[in-house]
DNA sequence: AATAAAATTTAGACTAACCTAACTATTTTT
DNA sequence: AAAAATAGTTAGGTTAGTCTAAATTTTATT
């Protein structure tokens, strides 16, 4: 069965609106907003989705992924984080650059390239932005990290990952030196505006919004 | 402007016509049995292709590429080979292997993704089946290997190419031992049925049909 | 030069993926 | 529970890229 391009787009993001959303089912606007198209659009897709078996709809009731679906989701996703890998440690692209390739490169049909790239870069098994990278059975490594606006307690922890994956966040981040595996201990939180005061790698002070805290996963050291 | 995938195949099928034949004008009919499509179809994506430039065409007459149009069907060349490269000497893809996979990658749109890929892979001149890779402007290695058949004398000549490009000849001359950079010393040719006796890097005997010798581009050592 | 053959284009139709406008179902508010 | 607001669907239209069938132009043959 051939699917489409732009099929794929959808399956994907049915699969990432569910999982950020606390229902189950996906309605037809939050996909037209996440595409920024109209719902009519959506709907005809939907119906041609749920012909190909990839999808659970239901008029009027939105829709899950079937397992083929499923299956389908993390194979791209899959695609998408080892490419990343690919760009940013092989070709020295910086963490802000990497998702519009990544989003063109995971369309490439190839189980073969796929499982053979994943060999040569190691098999990581997270993606840049600290994401998991599915196995190529599909197998997902779920990760303990929680936003470290979740945390009150004063302590070391590590920058695991990051919720928000925009270009503007993660040169934001840049810029203030953050990356990756930093260590970040947290030395005083501001009860009235929740301002977080660190010091990151046991060097530098420096002050995180909450809404950097809210969009960084960290882990207790 | 937008050049779709399906718009970005023709162009290169053009310029490949164009460089196979002696004539510099490419048909429809040349194109549709190119692509195996309807002489219609083609014209219709003529008339599409003029519309934005990249094409000289005239009712009944033929097309010839634009230098907007040369200049973009060198850079999908450019994409191709170093893509097959890439699959070749970092993901150990046999070089019979990587053309479909190429002919997908060719597309990711990146001039910042294909200039470090080039420079990842040592800014190779030649992909894995001896064709120039054109430069980041365009500027391409004209290769002054030519078909071992051309030549009648015996002596020792170097494979430095194919003019087939077919998955079943590559994979024959897997079969046979022979790769590119393969020293060939032609110790006799049939004068009846033109097959040649030759030693491949002086230690097998082989002997190539005619078919054989016409496909492959050596240079005299 | 007339006719036949081949090549090419035009006309009209189909599918995928989108759109707008109109309609219907569901949910919320009073 | 009726009215209003929101969400979702249907109907009909558009464009890219394909098709078949018919018409036209060019080339080859007598």
């Amino acid at each position: 069965m051939i699917i489409s391009f732009t099929e794929e787009n959808y399956i994907k993001a049915i699969y990432s609106l569910a999982s950020k959303s606390s229902t189950q089912d996906v309605s037809t606007n939050e996909i037209s907003n996440y595409f920024n198209n109209k719902a009519a659009s959506v709907t005809d897709m939907l119906i041609r989705l749920a012909d190909k078996k990839l999808i659970n709809y239901q008029k009027y009731k939105g829709v899950t992924l079937s397992a083929k679906g499923q299956k389908l989701a993390i194979k791209i996703i899959r695609k998408h984080r080892l490419w990343e890998v690919f760009l940013l440690e092989k070709l020295n692209f910086k963490w802000d650059e990497v998702h519009d390739i990544a989003e063109q490169l995971e369309h490439i049909q190839s189980d073969e390239l796929i499982n053979r790239l994943d060999k040569f870069l190691g098999e990581p098994k997270f993606d840049p932005h600290g994401d998991p990278i599915p196995n190529s059975n599909g197998q997902i490594n779920t990760i303990k990290a929680k936003p470290l606006v979740t945390f009150t307690k004063r302590g070391n922890y590590i920058l695991m990952g990051v919720c928000e994956h925009s270009k503007e966040f993660l040169q934001h981040l840049t810029q203030i030196g953050l990356k990756i595996g930093d260590i970040i201990k947290v030395e005083e939180i501001n009860s009235f505006d929740n301002l977080y005061k660190v010091k990151i790698n046991n060097k530098r002070i420096q002050f995180f919004s909450s809404k950097v805290a809210s969009n960084i996963l960290v882990e207790s050291e």
